[in-house]
RNA sequence: GGGCCUGUAGCUCAGCCAGGUAGAGCAUCUGGCUUUUAACCAGGUGGUCAUGGGUUCGAAUCCCAUCAGGCCCGCCA
């Protein structure tokens, strides 16, 4: 069984279901979150195909404050370092806020990804009142929090120390404060800009309560009973833990089903961290896979896995291993045994609605040629038909997928592929050199290519036989047409290459090579 | 120090949650194919499932211990 049903089989039947993911939007959005989010989604679906009622919310922890200046900040941001990230100006200027700067392509990207979650920001539920009763209660049982928290996790808080972070009302930092004497409804603080004041509770979003009374206040808050999250928050003593305890004990909510998640890493690089500038961002992620990839690299490993995401060549095999399973999911190749809960790991990587036939697959590599040669889209549709790859006519989901991977492609070229597998095809001919015993073998070739059948086959085998009649090695025959159309020694495999240039324009430029001396 | 995860063929991994004769891809070898951005086709070799113990008629699978590796342990996936 996949493992997002076993998860959901643990679901309780007679009860609505809420499952909650969320993060922090102090940054580019990382693929980390992509995982959590996906995972979160995978159970949410399984819930749903077991007839469950659920629902799925994505909470934006958009009151937590800026920790520091982040290297992809301008210097000045110095200045807002303890704020709230909802009451940060925009970095680019056109967004709300800076926290909104980060969520709001990210939402979008779980849109493509067939994302649709209630999002919740928490800078609106704390100024909106919904987390009063919370602090309030919070606040009434300070002692026995502190205690539950320093036993669990072994660490000492301050004499003084109260389960609410004031916003100082002079300088609006989360960080700076200390609270001097609370009296429902009030808390006297102190800051260290040297401001002293008082805070009414009962009015919203006048503070924060710390992460860990947080998280399960919101548990009973939003009625959460489903919540994946990485390793981080489950190491003993940490955030899980005493966060059970305080949900059951102050809040009397049982604290949810949950799940935890290895994270993901680069290839060859190690974990992310937006601050060593390994990180690759969740939306960059998304434009080099394709959406039904991406959640299917999710889907096929359990969360208990950890992924090694490698962005290079190891992205084609990825999508190729998709396209395998879309063959085999469609009944049109054979299932190999080592293919695991195929066919519903290949349900939860739809975007949308699985298609109803196989949809149109041109290998991925092959695409990565195809656009280096042409970018315009008829051009590529005109390679194609050449190539027998697809008929003069595409239906419309054809054409999309189509016109997505492209896209997709597109980017990975790019920004992320390696050069090897680069080139660009001579508008004109290159300014090169052949040797006599070259041009004999373009002559040779010229004649090959005028009355080949056009198939990629054919000009392939084309080339060892004009070698052999100019008296060359092979392997300075193919030299030699890569010199002539990329100006490289090496390119894409010959024949495909040259069937989706078309004849007319290959006779072209083996004349003009010959033409020149 | 603590926690979680992982350990299966030379390499990357599936199979473990519902115990019932050990799987895939790559590599290698053989045969075919006159070397092309990780070539193709057919076939073969290859593993006391990390180690030790336990439960069981039966264990890669469940339990306990040990060893090794990875990650995490203010906030953050």
């Amino acid at each position: 069984m996949h493992w997002a049903d076993v998860l959901a089989n643990e679901l309780e039947e007679d009860r609505e279901h809420v499952i909650a993911t969320g993060i922090t939007p102090s940054g580019p959005i990382h693929i980390g979150n992509m995982r959590e989010v996906l995972t979160a989604d995978a159970i949410y679906r399984a819930a749903i195909d077991r007839g469950l009622s659920a629902k799925l919310i994505y909470i934006a922890d958009d009151f937590d404050q800026l920790r520091k200046v982040y290297p992809f900040l301008p210097r000045e941001y110095e200045r807002y370092v303890g704020m709230p990230l909802s009451e940060i100006p925009c970095p680019c200027g056109s967004h709300g806020s800076y926290a909104d700067h980060f969520l709001e392509s990210f939402l979008d990207s779980l849109k493509e990804l067939g994302i649709n979650p209630e999002v919740y920001r928490a800078s609106k539920l704390y100024k909106e009142g919904r987390y009063n009763e919370f602090i309030q209660l919070a606040l009434e049982k300070s002692d026995e929090i502190k205690r539950i928290i320093e036993d669990i996790s072994k660490r000492d808080l301050p004499k003084n120390w109260l389960p609410f972070n004031i916003i100082c009302e002079n300088c609006k930092r989360l960080t700076t404060t200390q609270p001097l004497l609370y009296e429902y409804p009030t808390i006297e603080y102190r800051c260290r800009c040297g401001y002293e004041g008082e805070v009414d509770i009962r009015k919203g979003g006048v503070g924060k309560l710390p992460w860990r009374v947080d998280w399960p206040a919101r548990w009973k808050m939003l009625k959460v009973t489903f919540e994946p999250f990485g390793k981080d928050h489950a190491a003993a003593g940490s955030s899980w833990d005493t966060g059970k305890v305080i949900s059951e004990k102050i809040f009397g909510y049982p604290p949810p089903h949950h799940i935890v998640y290895e994270f993901i890493q680069l290839k060859g690089k190690g974990a992310m961290h937006s601050s060593k500038g390994t990180a690759i961002s969740a939306e960059e992620m998304l434009k080099m896979t394709p959406p039904e990839v991406l959640r299917f690299l999710i889907m096929k490993n359990k969360p208990s896995k950890h992924i090694d995401f490698d962005p290079g060549l190891g992205l084609l095999d990825l999508v190729d291993e998709y396209d395998e399973e879309e063959r085999v999911y469609f009944g049109v190749e054979e299932e190999k045994r080592g293919m695991k809960d195929l066919k519903r790991i290949y349900e939860l990587s739809q975007p949308y609605k699985v298609p109803k036939k196989l949809p149109l697959q041109i290998p991925y590599r092959h695409l990565a040629t195809i656009v280096q040669i042409t970018k315009d889209w008829n051009g590529i549709l005109e390679i194609l038909r050449r190539t027998g790859q697809i008929g003069e006519h595409l239906d419309g989901e054809d054409e999309e997928r189509l016109r997505r991977r492209i896209e997709h492609v597109t980017y990975w070229l790019e920004r992320f592929a390696p050069d090897k597998i680069k080139f660009r095809l001579q508008d004109s001919l290159p300014d090169v050199d052949l040797r006599d015993e070259q041009k004999d073998f373009l002559k040779e070739y010229l004649n090959i290519v005028k009355s080949v059948d056009w198939n990629a086959e054919s000009l392939h085998e084309g080339v060892y036989e004009a070698s052999s009649r100019a008296g060359i090695d092979p392997k300075t025959g193919f030299r030699t047409m890569y010199q002539i159309l990329l100006n490289k020694d090496h390119g894409p495999r010959l024949g495909y290459f040259l069937a989706m240039l078309g004849r007319d324009f290959v006779v072209n430029r083996l004349e003009e090579a010959l033409k020149a001396v």
